[in-house]
DNA sequence: GGTAATTACTTGACATATCAACTATTTCTG
DNA sequence: CAGAAATAGTTGATATGTCAAGTAATTACC
């Protein structure tokens, strides 16, 4: 991507950055299609939905857990409510809000994609570094953030 | 994103990693739109045009360069060529490339283009980091590679 | 208590990414 | 040289992300 005016080592940290950003990502996105048949975005909210400690939550709130837009929450939960993957009912309390539950059929997914996604993430990540990297990783993004 | 099956530290620095792959990534993308009105992925084809050495290059090459997909080079240089961004024409010696490249006004677009992006990554990337993280950058990159 | 602002969510249009299937042109191999 | 395999690229369907504009309910404020 971009270099003109950049020193050299920012430059070449930017296209490694650039670089795993781009493919480790997609690549264990795919990884989750081939192994559970669900998409990496469906993989994202099951697992958001399963490590609530309230059995549900609404629309926005996992819109701000997974840092993504209302609209784009409200998309993937309606194609995910379409497949049988979440459960959508009005909120008693706030009848603007939604409380969304992960189904019988969803969890099933999730409980076994979840391991398996463990053990590529170790594969592609964990294991192919460093303790001290990973720390070092932890430090970079607590820098950029 | 996963964690289970994962140790303390593992899961941390994956989280880490995650969550800058799904921000910063975007939000630089964002930033090439507004100031400079084309999308992050006809400004990464214009940055692969301007660095050739050679002044045209066909699909194939362009799309190994940026580790994409045939068909998703093919659509967008069909959408870039729409806009007017890149000029596509048969390869004489092999008929089955084009020659891809770039036209007056996509130069245009990409000179006043890089050096703006390149101060938005110096501001959320380069500026933030230490030599030493910016090192141990390159290094997890080939580790993961 | 009424109206203005805020919040939660939806919708439709559009840009983009991926996949599988396809055409056309080389190149390889016996 | 003929047929098989590989290479370059296209196409259309489908899934997804983003944006701007909308609706409906709640809260804030005078």
């Amino acid at each position: 991507m971009a270099q003109k005016g950049m020193k050299e080592l920012d430059s070449k940290a930017w296209r490694a950055f650039h670089k795993i950003g781009t493919s480790l990502l997609p690549h264990l996105g795919r990884q989750i299609t081939n192994h559970s048949g669900i998409s990496g975005a469906e993989y994202v909210v099951l697992v958001a939905l399963s490590e609530l400690t309230v059995p549900s939550a609404n629309l926005n709130r996992l819109a701000r857990g997974l840092g993504w837009e209302m609209s784009r929450m409200s998309h993937q939960i309606s194609r995910m409510e379409d497949a049988g993957l979440v459960k959508k009912t009005k909120n008693a309390e706030d009848s603007r809000c939604f409380d969304v539950s992960i189904t019988a059929k969803g969890r099933k997914i999730a409980d076994s994609a979840i391991p398996l996604q463990s053990k590529e993430i170790n594969h592609c990540f964990s294991d192919v570094l460093t303790q001290a990297q990973m720390r070092a990783l932890i430090e970079i993004s607590e820098a950029i953030s």
